[in-house]
Parts: structure tokens; C-alpha cells; sequence
DNA sequence: ATTTACGTTGACGTAAACGTAAGGTATACT
DNA sequence: AGTATACCTTACGTTTACGTCAACGTAAAT
């Protein structure tokens, strides 16, 4: 029972318009078949999607996106692009831990705005119950 | 010693244009002193700048991320505004948590990757030295 | 039979985030 | 004085990533 998609499925389920998946593969980035002119997209045409919008989230451009979902199919190439792969693998890990590193300052810098705000909030409570204004 | 910095200096600093940190000013991001018509930037316009440069690292849209910024700001309103700003920097907390679990799978998915190439270049290396074509 | 719902291909429109001249000013060297 | 350098404003151009019609096909439901 091998599952299949229609387009509208795929735009429900990752919330993105029918447009932008056409798009995506008016750009390359997905072939579904074809049932006389529908699309019909596979279990893997979903996953390679999914990887998609996930990179985007993360700030990706489309073509970057992309281009590490292509990192992730099975490697069936010669000594040299192996090699190449792995390094621009290698990179694009440098480049999501350096994001992270990221990530987490500002996590920090919210938790310490959100304690100063609370903090503020108790200030007023404790000072002078029900005062609105500065 | 108030330090202050010309726009090059920052531009060269972060690494953007001196068209970015301009149209971050218009923008309403970014308010610098003027010399005359020169730009003149404190150390927490700088501060400020390297701020919203890393929201859009992250991804973020340049209003986000400076909206962001502005949170970090030391909170003097009023009872409801400080709720309202506490709701908010809760909200994007929760965001970047969902973002950094993307991210923490995408890199998953790359050692993986990595460990496949690795795995098929050892394959190639032991079974036959020197083949170069599948 | 025709409405309703979903699908298709163009093709033009748009918002965000700058890029890229063009032309003017001020200060700094030589 | 002349020139180089860095700064300024104004304004139109560009890329990315879709949005938004228009005009049409098809297939099930009423």
C-alpha cells in the first residue's frame, strides 16, 4: 500500500499554499508524478517537502534548502564528489552550530529581559497594588 | 571615553554595506547621532546593530528581529504593556525552542549523511584502492 | 445537466531587503 | 589649488519567494 498525496494533502498538512509547492518544483525541487496532469506526490516526495520547510524555518533560502535535503540522498557517486560532499556537509555543520550558538544567546537575552519585566510587575505589586501608570 | 564609531566601521565590523545600516535607519531601527550629516554610532547603536544582525541570522525578518531588540530595552510602562510585553517574550521563546529543535534534527540528518559518505568512501578504499567511476 | 470542488497552466503583481548608480558635500592630503 | 576619500541623499533596479487573478479541464454530487 504504497500512499500517495494530492497537493492539497501536502499544502493542509505542512499549512503552505498549493502555489508555493508548485513552485518549489517549477524551481526542480520536486517531480511528483502524474496522473494525466495532477500531481501525485509519494511518501518520499512528502519527506523531501517536509526537509525542505524545515530548512526554511531555520532561515535557509529555498536554493540552500534544497540543497542539503539533495546532502541527505544516498551517496552513488565517485571518490571525488564523495569528498566534496562530505566537505560542504562539514561546512553546513559548522555553519548550523555557529546558528545555534545564536539561538541560544538570544534565548539567554529573553529569559533576562522576561526576569525583568516580572521583576518590575512584583515591584509595582508589592509597592503600591493597583497603580497604572509610570 | 565615549567610544563612537563612523558607519564603515561598523559596516566593516559586521560585515553588511553601508546601504544595510542605512536602511536600517530608515527603517526606524537605528537612530545615530549626526556631525553634521555624518552619522556618528554609540557603543549601543552598535550594540543595537549586532543585534538585529543576529535575528537574521536566525532567520528572523528584519522587523522581528528588531522587535526583538526592543524587548531587551528596560521595561518602564505600565502594568498592562509590561503583561503584554511578558506574553510576547514568552511567545518567541517558545518559537526559537520549536527552531532549535529543527535544527538540532537537521543536524542529525547530516552527521548521518556524513557518516554514509564516510562509510561508502572506506567501502570504495578497501574493496578496490584507486576506483573512481560507480 | 449543472453546480461545486479541485485541479491545471500561464502571466502579471508584490513585499522585503537591500544593490547600484548619479550627483552633491566636506575633510584630508600633496 | 587640485585631487582623493569618505560621507551624504535620492531614486530607480534586482532578487527571492511566493500571491493573485484569468481561463480552462475534469469529475463527483445534486
Amino acid at each position: 500500500m504504497n500512499k500517495t498525496y494530492t497537493i492539497r494533502d501536502l499544502a493542509g498538512e505542512f499549512d503552505v499554499t498549493t502555489r508555493t509547492i508548485r513552485f518549489y518544483e517549477e524551481k526542480g525541487f520536486l517531480k511528483p508524478e502524474r496522473q494525466g496532469t495532477r500531481r501525485i506526490y509519494s511518501p518520499s516526495d512528502r519527506t523531501r517537502l517536509r526537509l525542505i520547510l524545515r530548512g526554511k524555518r531555520l532561515g535557509l533560502s529555498l536554493d540552500e534548502s534544497a540543497e542539503i535535503v539533495l546532502m541527505y540522498g544516498s551517496p552513488r557517486n565517485n571518490r571525488k564528489q564523495l569528498e566534496k560532499l562530505v566537505a560542504r556537509i562539514g561546512q553546513k555543520q559548522v555553519e548550523l552550530r555557529s546558528q545555534r550558538q545564536d539561538l541560544e544567546f538570544m534565548l539567554l537575552d529573553l529569559r533576562n529581559a522576561e526576569d525583568k519585566c516580572l521583576h518590575a510587575l512584583r515591584e509595582m505589586t508589592t509597592r503600591n497594588g493597583q497603580q497604572e501608570k509610570t
